[in-house]
RNA sequence: CGGGGCGUAGCGCAGUUUGGCUAGCGCGCCUGCCUUGGGAGCAGGAGGUCGGAGGUUCAAAUCCUCUCGCCCCGACCA
């Protein structure tokens, strides 16, 4: 390909609206537009390094015995009443209706139509395991779209399904993948490491998700440095603290008169306390019933435990109004003695002796509160959300935390789909048994973000052979020059043939101009042309990535280019 | 949805507070000359419903009302 031909239109300066540095490469090297907000037109450059990815995960997949399939984007509502998530999935799902006022959607995620596909043809358990996937754009109606490609609305997605006869099929599934996962992003030149995690609207009990560690990253995770376990903090366990807790005798409860005092925060500096002594009492509605929640003044309500742990549905903070029906008082003096309804703890409450909390009465907090004795609890729960400095649960050495991108992420699933839909084979013995399923997405326009976030200097991207859009570029220092133009078109023809991916710079530019275009786009591989070196018959090469730079002579190109190609993508 | 900000040429922006001639600047784009080892120089040129609609006024990018879009923070999520 010629660059005087190439449509890519780089631009010099930084778009306004990029604030990621992916994002603003990808909009400067004229990788993709946007269209509108979370909504990206991908340019020649762009898809080719799709592409790139796409081949990898099809690679890897079919290795793992897997076969491509494609599914429609539009799905018709009843498939999601029969799982019941048409009403469970929420406003982020695109929903739309034909002109006989059909009603569809968008597909958010393609586990419906996937089992109820297979439902369809497959009976027997001669025919598993089945393991199908497709690359697909999917949609769904984020509040906020943001980072350019890494939360957009529109965006491809490699998902997997996985049909198995029984649990332990199953989890050969789950690891077969889980496996070709850690290659597929290997060979892609990413960085990612398996956290355990939550599993969310997909559903399941079982997951790990595949994040690229970095500060822009909009999940947090914890890991023990010693013994390796990792988990998103929605999915972190944290553990009960030892029973010991502080040796003081219980003293006598007490009101004491704090007006105008709503937080934690407040609290201490007022009574010279530490936020552990505080007992942090959140009132919730949990499928519309209030709950209170008892934590320790200085953690967080996970609100994904609270929802697994007292098993309901739908979970939000209560209103003023609610808080004062049932504590009696405004936000923020609120207290788990004398509340008529059910109090959880988490396991941080159980070691206060003679805390504070909320009176139940406004202006008013109470001191030496004590469990058991002054209140008693419906439940101990692990109901916070897990951070640095905590005990591991595996080991008990000391977490560490980091923020992370989830590039890709694996679930198990069990019957949860096979159930409900009804999608049922008949076993060995004859009998009627619903697939054992598991599923598996790769953010494919993400993982292309979280490569160039890996991969940048202050000049532009600099692509892993593997995925770049081109592998090599040829710059003539002056392409009118008749020396340089037969040579650099030798050069370009002689690389053509040898089946690598070339660009020839052929503008009428100044040498700098192709220079910063080359550098911005991230070919791997520059070979430049010039007055220098030329006479002698040699050219330069020079890498993207490690700023190294050789002479060689013409005859040679071939053998080196092919070999540092080589070399430079393992 | 709450809070904040922005819409003026392809990109980055000034002009809006205090209404006033033909709406500006840098980069990019086109033509010519010149130049060619890290985003050159000179000359000429094209390109605008000032996000949209309505209103106030002799006069609106500028003031008022409504509206659409975009960005950032938060709640939500892959």
């Amino acid at each position: 390909m010629r660059a005087s031909q190439l449509y890519a239109p780089t631009l010099r300066e930084v778009p306004a609206e990029a604030e990621l540095i992916s994002h603003q490469y990808m909009l400067r090297a004229g990788l993709m537009r946007k269209s509108a907000s979370g909504i990206y037109s991908y340019l020649p450059l762009g898809i080719r390094v799709l592409h790139k990815i796409m081949e990898i995960i099809r690679e890897e997949l079919d290795k793992a015995d897997a076969q491509e399939i494609l599914l429609p984007i539009v799905q018709p509502a009843e498939l999601w009443e029969e799982s019941g998530r048409w009403n469970e999935y929420g406003p982020e799902m695109f929903r739309l209706q034909d002109r006989h006022q059909r009603h569809f959607c968008l597909g958010p995620t393609h586990e419906e139509i996937i089992t109820a596909l297979v439902r369809a043809d497959v009976r027997s358990y001669r025919q598993l395991p089945l393991r199908l996937y497709q690359i697909q754009n999917k949609y769904r109606d984020e509040i906020r779209p943001r980072f350019g490609v890494i939360r957009s609305r529109e965006f491809i997605m490699k998902d997997l399904y996985s049909f198995d006869r029984d649990e332990v099929s199953a989890q050969e599934s789950y690891r077969a993948m889980y496996d070709a996962y850690t290659r597929i992003f290997a060979r892609c030149g990413l960085k990612t490491h398996p956290v355990e995690a939550d599993t969310g609207a997909i559903g399941g009990d079982q997951s790990h998700e595949f994040m690229v560690l970095g500060d822009a990253g909009e999940d947090l995770i914890v890991f023990c440095p010693d013994c390796g376990y990792a988990a998103n903090v929605e999915r972190a366990e944290c553990a009960p603290f030892d029973s010991a807790g502080e040796q003081e005798t219980l003293a006598e409860l007490e009101e004491i008169a704090t007006p105008d005092v709503t937080t934690v925060e407040e609290l201490t500096r007022i009574l010279k306390i530490a936020p552990g002594r505080v007992l942090k009492t959140m009132i919730y509605l949990a499928d519309e019933k209030p709950v209170a929640v008892l934590i320790g003044g200085d953690y967080d309500v996970n609100e994904i435990k609270l929802k697994r742990a007292i098993q309901c549905n739908q979970l939000e903070l209560a209103g003023a109004q609610t808080i004062r029906e049932v504590t009696k008082a405004p936000v923020g003096f609120a207290g788990p003695i004398g509340l008529g309804i059910p109090v959880y703890a988490d396991y941080s409450v159980e070691r206060i002796v003679n805390g504070v909390s909320g009176a139940n009465k406004e202006g008013y907090h109470l001191r030496n509160v004590n469990i058991y004795r002054d209140y008693t609890p419906a439940a101990i729960l692990d109901l916070r959300e897990a951070r640095a400095g905590e005990k591991c649960v595996r080991c008990g050495k000391v977490l560490d935390q980091a923020r992370g991108t989830e590039v890709g992420q694996v679930f198990y699933l069990g019957t949860k789909y096979s159930m409900p839909i009804k999608a049922h084979f008949v076993d060995q013995d004859g009998q009627e048994m619903p697939f054992v399923m598991g599923c598996y997405g790769i953010g494919v326009s993400r993982t292309m973000a979280a490569i160039i976030e890996q991969h940048h200097d202050e000049d532009g991207i600099c692509w892993p052979v593997s995925v770049a859009p081109f592998a090599v570029i040829i710059v003539p220092v002056s392409y009118k020059d008749d020396e340089q133009r037969t040579a650099a078109d030798g050069i370009y023809k002689i690389l053509q043939d040898a089946g690598i991916e070339v660009i020839l710079d052929d503008r009428d530019e100044r040498p700098g101009v192709k220079f910063k275009d080359a550098d911005l786009i991230g070919y791997p591989l520059r070979i430049t042309v010039g007055p220098k070196h030329l006479k002698e018959g040699y050219v330069e090469l020079k890498l993207r990535s490690s700023h190294t730079q050789l002479l060689v002579s013409i005859d040679d190109v071939k053998d080196q280019v092919e070999s540092i190609l080589d070399r430079i993508g393992e």
